[in-house]
DNA sequence: ATTGAATATTCCCATATAGGCATGTAATTT
DNA sequence: AAATTACATGCCTATATGGGAATATTCAAT
């Protein structure tokens, strides 16, 4: 069997630099798809296919204006992407610097009484 | 052109799924192939194949132990990822969330003059 | 209704897969 | 040395791609 599809899950969708460069300009905000051709230099079709991939797994937003369509960054999509990776973070540093953090964390815990979430 | 080889970059290595869970059995620890394969339910050439991919990418580290082969998970290879999505997680949240955060930052930014851009 | 603007879609092709099967290879045992 | 173990690699096929060129679609302006 092939690959599995761009449009699979996030992962794919992520894989091809073009899409993440995509990502990456819309956060300085919304864009139609001529702002993202002309910053990105890409080509239409090309643009708009790889829009059509970022839609398909809501990385992204449309909304039409006109015959403008206004692409914006749905972030939360890159959750799973995040989750996974959040398994993996306690490899990153060996026992050594995790101590390091720990011995860290217990000196400023305490400080703050009211302990938010992080 | 078609899609870039899985061996490309750490985001192409990860967007098959066999090979996350590859990563995530390594968690547990580092295991010959005949490990991954039973664990994983994998056919002895798929296991090979994949953590060719991985090792291309610096995903694992191999050491041979007699005709053995000891697969290390090493996360760090990971950085690429976490750094790309770092730059994405302010944006997970709605913007009373982050006016939170803002005012958070207010509030022990002074302590530093020489506050940078931003 | 026509024309024009902004996107989307289709058709094209070279290329790289993931997995099954078969075979090669390195180290160990007998 | 021959056989065995533990992997790696090669060959095969169906399939999905990214980008270019051309065309279709949707809405707006005239």
């Amino acid at each position: 069997m092939p690959r599995m599809p761009t449009t699979a899950d996030v992962f794919n969708a992520i894989a091809e630099p073009q899409r993440r460069r995509i990502l990456g300009l819309l956060q300085e905000g919304e864009q139609p798809v001529a702002g993202i051709m002309e910053r990105l230099q890409l080509s239409q079709p090309v643009a708009s296919k790889h829009l059509r991939v970022l839609r398909a797994v809501d990385l992204v937003i449309v909304r039409p204006v006109a015959q403008q369509r206004i692409y914006r960054l749905n972030a939360i999509g890159l959750q799973p992407v995040h989750q996974w990776l959040g398994s993996f973070e306690q490899f990153w540093q060996g026992s050594f610097d995790r101590l390091d953090d720990y011995l860290a964390r217990l000196q400023t815990k305490p400080q703050d009484p009211h302990a938010p979430r992080n």
